[in-house]
RNA sequence: GCCGAUGUAGCUCAGCUGGCUAGAGCAGCUGAUUUGUAAUCAGCAGGUCGUGGGUUCGAGUCCCUCCAUCGGCUCCA
């Protein structure tokens, strides 16, 4: 007999080589028939794996993350089985559960494969799904894995094979299919009720874009139909909180293929939006003595030497300007750094004045790839919150926690609480592409994770994630589509100010050389609004929107007095248009909620007569009549709350 | 940059396998209506079908180039 431990922390007594199967029909029909996937002291196991010894159970069902991944990478053999009944001669490769669905990897060979084709691909999954095959893992020697691949000519299961110890490879066989797989299966195909293709793309081999390009088929499945229906009802949804379908909706930016990819246009409103938010920030930075500075849109090619950047990034950047003179090239501004060491070596500083800390809403291009602009998140010119810190070393550890409190004062005020920190650090491979010394990368690691410890931040450490001249603390935040995108940014910068041979007076009368801190709370402009406007959907908080009332004369014999609401409105500095369109006041409602104005006001005989105002929210309907006055009482404090609405 | 897809009026879309002057709704303009909590009615106007080439008696529809966009990959100072 052997003691299985079971998460509520009961212990029971089963036969030895008892699987977690039998496990939940011991306790449950209903568990046995939800069970998918289980682990073991740790160790993912087959719900059909025997177990051997005493340890703890638990047994996941597709409601776990667990069970999901289970699920979908068993979906991912599935497909392949599949895809190899339907193209002949294919290549598998790799097919993981991601987060949401899975993937495969697939050397198609001479097939062509688009989404016409996804159909077919869906009907021969289900086919053989039905066959309800049990997936059975085996181990199999080192020779015999590599002879397999080597007879079928598929290179890259050799390869992953070859990176493997003899004695821990693993096949996994369904019905008449194998695949190289460690394991963590579901007990067999006929759980998988639903399947949808949902893309096909390009994806490097090892993800290195100089090996061979293979083609993914993401796909997503689920062990009832209808599960599947409301997941693309939800991406659907998502969909309508895109930040390029809702900032032409609400008439926020704009791009023009004439004026080029990449380079956002901001049109009235969203120049507006972003002014406030630029102001926001403006605000708790000079209470935070910060000193705003102004530096050109170009600078001379020499400055970017100086820096590293021309060396790093200059032959996949924008290119010199030239000018008349022979010679003479000029870069446009890819970052504000270089100008602002330069600002910091206008004169002379002595550790008295430090920590000195310029900011700029700095507007800069880089020439990102094609393929990589996106929306307003990946743009070709973009501005950047952007500010440098100059400090002793000494200061350094409460500057950078300082930066972190003005970063979770920003993302608080717009309820981006779903962040994750995610410290930024080399690879821990390929050190080529960094620059400076062993020492002062250490000691700039060492500042972040001191800081982000004393915080108490929950952070991930991130790999070969770090700029060229530093490590990052990055603020990732998802977007409509649970994509990552990096908002804010703190980074630790030994190098720089030995290039830029910055220097202060310290005590000891001597010169030494101070710590930068870049930091941008928002990352950029466009792209912090891009993921505001999909948090929000476009709702954006009280304070920050452009029109905070729209007020709605039932008719134009009533304008008179709308406009007199509308100055007392302004005069108490509070955003208000009037709708003086001769519709019916149905339509003007109906416009103003698709508008997303938070209130409206609607003005008739009563209201004029009577010097009141009839209130509506924003989707939640009609308030009742009250006086101006209580209206604009109502309406600052409704606006005070907005601003700290998502403050714990 | 790479793989795949898409591109018809300001917006959302229709236009089957190539066949008469390219359609609709919303938005716009004009007129009527003076309206009470999510769309008043009528009329008018609006498109070199992304661009340039080609095939064809004939191209929005088929082929190629380029441009832009979308989903990924790679990249992201």
């Amino acid at each position: 007999m052997i003691k299985i431990t079971l998460p509520d922390g009961s212990i029971k007594e089963y036969a030895k080589g008892a699987s977690p199967i039998e496990v939940a029909k011991s306790i449950s029909e209903g568990l046995a028939r939800n069970v998918i996937s289980a682990k073991f002291n740790d160790n993912t196991v087959e719900t059909t794996t025997p177990l051997t010894t005493d340890g703890s159970l638990t047994l996941f069902t597709f409601n776990d993350t667990e069970g999901r991944a289970a699920f979908w990478h068993s979906s991912a053999h599935v497909l392949a089985q599949a895809l190899e009944h339907l193209y002949s001669g294919i290549k598998l490769t790799i097919g993981p559960a991601i987060e949401s669905g899975f993937y495969y990897d697939v050397d198609f060979g001479e097939h062509q494969v688009s989404d016409k084709d996804f159909a077919t691909i869906e009907k021969k999954f289900l086919e053989l799904a039905r066959e309800k095959n049990n997936f059975e893992k085996k181990s199999v020697s080192k020779t015999d894995a590599l002879n397999r691949y080597k007879k079928e000519g598929n290179d890259y299961k050799i390869e992953l094979i070859e990176g493997l110890e003899d004695g821990e490879i693993t096949f996994c066989d369904h019905g008449d299919f194998t695949d190289l797989c460690r394991g963590g299966h579901i007990p067999n195909t006929g759980i998988i009720k639903a399947i949808k293709i949902l893309s096909i793309a390009g994806a490097y081999w090892r993800g290195d874009e100089n090996k061979k390009q293979l083609t993914r088929v993401y796909a997503i499945s689920f062990p009832k139909q209808k599960m599947l229906t409301e997941h693309l009802a939800l991406l659907e949804e998502a969909k309508k909180r895109d930040h390029r379908k809702l900032g032409k909706e609400l008439e926020l930016f704009t791009f023009s293929s004439r004026v080029g990819q990449g380079l956002p246009l901001w049109l009235p409103k969203g120049t507006a939006l972003r002014k406030r938010l630029e102001d926001f920030l403006t605000k708790a930075q000079t209470e935070g003595g910060y000193e705003q500075v102004m530096t050109p849109h170009i600078g001379q090619k020499e400055l970017y030497v100086t820096s590293g950047h021309y060396e790093k990034y200059g032959e996949d950047s924008f290119q010199p300007i030239h000018t008349p003179k022979e010679g003479e090239e000029f870069l446009l501004k890819p970052m504000n750094c270089p100008h602002h060491c330069e600002i910091y070596n206008s004169k002379p500083w002595s550790y008295k004045d430090l920590p000195k800390r310029f900011a700029e809403f700095g507007t800069v291009y880089r020439y990102e790839q094609s393929g990589e602009l996106h929306g307003l998140t990946r743009v070709r010119g973009f501005t950047q919150d952007d500010a440098h810190i100059f400090c002793t070393p000494d200061q350094l550890d409460e500057e950078f926690k300082k930066v972190i409190d003005l970063v979770m004062l920003v993302f608080n005020t717009l309820g981006f609480s779903n962040y994750t920190a995610q410290v930024s650090l080399r690879s821990k491979e390929d050190n080529s592409k960094y620059i400076g010394s062993e020492e002062n990368w250490k000691k700039a690691e060492n500042a972040i994770l001191k800081a982000v410890k004393e915080k108490n931040l929950n952070y991930v450490v991130e790999y070969g994630e770090a700029a060229f001249y530093g490590p990052k603390l990055d603020f990732m935040v998802k977007d409509a589509l649970n994509r990552s995108w990096q908002l804010g940014t703190i980074q630790v910068d030994y190098n720089l100010p030995e290039r830029f041979d910055l220097t202060y007076k310290g005590s000891d009368n001597e010169l030494h050389r101070p710590v930068m801190i870049h930091r941008a709370p928002f990352g950029s402009m466009e792209r912090f609004i891009a993921i505001l406007l999909e948090h929000t959907g476009g709702n954006f908080p009280l304070w920050l929107s452009n029109e905070q009332v729209i007020i709605l004369p039932i008719s134009d014999k009533y304008e008179k007095y709308a406009k007199k609401v509308l100055n007392t409105l302004k005069n108490n500095e509070i955003r208000a248009v009037i709708d003086s369109r001769t519709e019916k006041i149905g339509k003007k409602i109906r416009d103003a909620e698709l508008q997303k104005i938070p209130f409206m006001l609607i003005v008739g005989e009563q209201e004029q007569e009577n010097g009141t105002v009839s209130a509506r929210k924003h989707k939640e309907g009609d308030l009742g009549s009250s006086s101006i006055a209580d209206f604009i009482t109502m309406m600052n404090e409704a606006i005070e709350v907005s601003k700290t609405a998502y403050s714990k």
